[in-house]
DNA sequence: TTTCCGTTTGACCAATCGGTCAAAGTCACG
DNA sequence: CGTGACTTTGACCGATTGGTCAAACGGAAA
């Protein structure tokens, strides 16, 4: 559970390859789900035979758990970024802003994790009771600690937290259904100026 | 577009069997998605061969589109009992009551429809761009005017009605998340609380 | 030029999938 | 009962899927 595998990437060509197939992964798992993507589809993704792309990933599912891995930080560096020693209506603010921007600029990356929570998680299940639970307590302490010294409202950190989630990563894995309602018209400036009054005023104490 | 089909189910068993399909179907499909469920999980949850399956339905196809066509309804009454004439803040905090109860209640359909629109709808879009957006466009409407009359705060109708479906839906579509995170705990009344909180704050003229 | 290691591929395979079909079983009703 | 319509199923099919494998290819160093 905590042994660092080395994953060694020897030569330039097995650097650029695995890349390109990570990429195209992205892409088509994100689009159809874990059992929905085919073999075929990534390789033609990827510019490569289906024998190649199994010449440097074992199996389908090696491609989705090094992917999920690979993604994993990167989905909670905004979280982590959260600073118990800022402003705290900044910080919050802040966070939500950043999670917002992730839904417009990696859709992909919210709707593969979507996918995998919406299925309960079979593949990452682990991580979430650990790495995540763990840093979501340490930050909805951070949260209780602001609320307790009053310098925000009395909210319940953890569905605080959920919130954020939930707003911003709407506009990514709900997309379809968004663009439909509105028709077409870009969701952002729109969503963040919303998300912008209604945490300033439940933060307000 | 417009033409009902009779969908006559002339005996007592065919009215029977296709709504322990239906039922059957709405578990797979929820848990797996339209591609990840097979034939043979549904006819092996619905106690029937898989054969005997199609020959109440024509195809794999067709029950993923009765259950989604029968279930869209469902889905949408809690915003169509939206009242103009009712207390502005009180018929939001009670839609957004009324969506909450229905992913505690029914999170199979709202992972139903969470698994669709992530694929980018391709098998309800024409509902989405129609008749959703024709009732929300009516909705939206109305909460325009609570704004414009002062009743309740300044607020984007659109984006305040995305919000109570992504924070009230992701407690049925994340459960794995939301559960992992707070260990196990009923997440639902403390998502209550939260969200009465949220939107007395929000609305507050 | 040879050699060797890393890379690429066409052909193939077993399993699973959605779906068909003819035959057998069952039910209601005259 | 008998009979005709409704229901159920085992056997089967073609297509697709994830994955294998031996053979061929490629480039850099000796």
């Amino acid at each position: 559970m905590s042994e660092a595998k080395p994953k060694l990437r020897k030569t330039r060509i097995q650097q650029r390859n695995s890349e390109t197939i990570i990429e195209a992964a992205l892409d088509v798992f994100s689009k159809h789900g874990f059992r929905g993507a085919t073999l075929d589809q990534i390789a033609n993704a990827a510019g490569l035979s289906k024998p190649n792309l199994l010449y440097y990933f074992s199996s389908k599912e090696a491609i989705h758990a090094e992917l999920l891995e690979g993604l994993m930080d990167t989905w909670l560096d905004p979280l982590r970024a959260l600073d118990a020693n800022g402003d705290p209506k900044e910080q919050l603010l802040g966070y939500m802003r950043r999670k917002l921007e992730m839904s417009r600029d990696l859709p992909r990356e919210s709707r593969l994790f979507a996918n995998e929570v919406l299925q309960g998680a079979p593949r990452i299940g682990a991580g979430l009771g650990g790495d995540l639970k763990a840093l979501v307590d340490e930050k909805a302490a951070i949260i209780a600690d602001w609320s307790r010294s009053g310098r925000i409202a009395q909210v319940d950190p953890y569905h605080l937290i959920f919130s954020i989630w939930a707003l911003t990563q709407h506009y990514a894995d709900f997309d379809a259904q968004v663009r439909a309602v509105l028709g077409g018209e870009d969701p952002f400036p729109g969503a963040e100026a919303f998300l912008d009054t209604l945490y300033t005023k439940l933060l307000i104490p």
